[in-house]
DNA sequence: GATTCTATGTTTAGATG
DNA sequence: CCATCTAAACATAGAAT
């Protein structure tokens, strides 16, 4: 994607990590979404930055916690 | 993508529907743990199929809940 | 139910506001 | 910190297996 290849290894520079964390936490957060929509699934996703703020999606109000 | 643009509507067709969840369910994870190992972040993800099979990725053991 | 193929649509690295 | 641009990398619909 983008100019150039990227190898998946924690991205040193704190800035460019940043940049990536902004980019990358949406296009899951969209993704995650979209799978809930297409097939019919519950889905969940949360996402804690390095600085333990809290991104999160989830496809219901709640989740349904039963023994099987 | 692929063969035709998309539209993100529940796809009524089961089969395809079926299909497309196996398929975008494994890139989502793989999103999630690529964005857990760039960006140092913490990532959960849970996904259950319309049949309540489920599939998940966390990038810890565990998620520390602590009020603020 | 998952996987392979391939044309095409989507995401995104890096640079720039 | 978020928005936009562009080219290149990546994800995936549809068909077939």
């Amino acid at each position: 994607m983008g100019r150039g290849k990227i190898v998946i290894r924690r991205i040193d520079n704190s800035t460019s990590r940043q940049v990536t964390f902004s980019k990358r936490r949406n296009g899951l957060l969209k993704k995650a979404k979209e799978l809930a929509i297409l097939c019919d699934a519950e889905v969940g996703v949360m996402i804690f930055s390095s600085t333990s703020k809290l991104y999160d999606f989830a496809s219901t109000r709640s989740f349904k916690i039963s023994s099987s």
